[in-house]
DNA sequence: AGTAGGCTGGACCAGCCAGTCCAGTCGAGA
DNA sequence: TCTCGACTGGACTGGCTGGTCCAGCCTACT
């Protein structure tokens, strides 16, 4: 944050935010402590309020922003030329993989729930992240319309929005229950219904 | 809970747990303490702890319950009659309506998120949940196939799941945005679909 | 009327955990 | 080498909150 950071200081401030983003993949938010955070990373509260002076919030926040970085390279580069069909479908084998991986917790979800309203800029980093997502979407729908795949009178924004909504659900539903078929469901058909859309 | 309940008691029961669904509604689960419930509900703490002896987390699974029915319910009657397309568009407006005045909060989510897997049955009711309410679209779809307006060869679960998924998706995202314009994307692109699916 | 047991009030306790404080170390530039 | 400021360790605290306990009230049933 300050330029007054050296290179050592910056690295520890990393250290102590990707220690952070791995407590909170094992546990909840609201159980995870700063003293996981420090023995995960070897740290000491001084540390911790060292980096970051207004405290928790302000790491946990921190650690909101590494998390929404690593949701959209996690799909690259699939995610960033979706210019044919095939390209399509091993993005959604990308995501499928991903989230079945993870299954269990949702770090960003809860993270940002938990920070809420109390903490500004908490909600910032779920909208920019689903602007990106669904700003890609669109371009890759964009890309199979100029490719010929597609007609050019779609609501390429209208079909962006529901692909996306359709896999935030997709994933809510595989962390709350376990079963990913609801994901592949979401995607196959709205994958499905924008070929169906060529025709 | 246990037989020996009186019509008192169990009156006393449901204003605890009706106005800990409120308190809920207004704040987030890692916020609200029992004191703000008996505050609400004018009960005192050997009272909370008489109704629900293993404490906190048995109450919060009790409100759950409570919430989840609510959820479903709040969809009657259009979700349980969607025999015709103008059903199907005055069921979308409920479920709009509903989320879009519910808002910001999601007690149910961040309930379940919360109680997580320490507490057995937490999961559960969701699962119900999601299964009751993809049953009751899988059989609206059915509907509109026995009444010829949609082929029979649809894969009705598998549609019903995607929508479900947006559905979810949706109200994740006007949850953590504020933006309702997903879910009336999901919602819209999915019915669109089926009903393009018809011709 | 008597009584057993459900129902209620509220004081009290113990553990947890974010945040504070200060003393001390290390390292880069003058 | 000196010095300043970034960096680190760890003890301490204060408030919050879930949970306990017991004494007394109310009510249904006999």
């Amino acid at each position: 944050m300050r330029k007054e950071l050296t290179a050592k200081g910056k690295a520890t401030r990393n250290r102590i935010i990707e220690g952070a983003a791995a407590v909170l993949r094992e546990k909840d938010v609201s159980i995870a402590t700063l003293d996981d955070v420090m023995a995960r990373t070897r740290t000491s509260k001084s540390q911790l309020f060292h980096y970051f002076p207004t405290g928790k919030d302000e790491l946990l926040l921190a650690v909101a922003h590494h998390e929404a970085d690593q949701v959209l390279a996690d799909q690259q580069p699939y995610l960033g030329c979706l210019d044919s069909w095939e390209a399509w479908q091993r993005w959604r084998d990308v995501v499928v993989e991903r989230y079945e991986e993870q299954g269990e917790e949702c770090p960003l979800g809860s993270l940002v729930l938990h920070l809420g309203r109390s903490t500004p800029g908490a909600r910032d980093v779920v909208v920019a992240l689903m602007r990106q997502w669904q700003e890609s979407l669109a371009t890759g729908i964009r890309a199979l319309q100029t490719a010929g795949h597609l007609p050019a009178d779609l609501d390429v924004e209208h079909r962006a929005a529901a692909l996306l909504a359709g896999i935030q659900g997709g994933v809510a539903i595989l962390q709350s229950t376990g079963r990913a078929e609801h994901l592949r469901a979401a995607l196959d058909q709205g994958i499905g219904d924008l070929r169906r859309a060529a025709a």
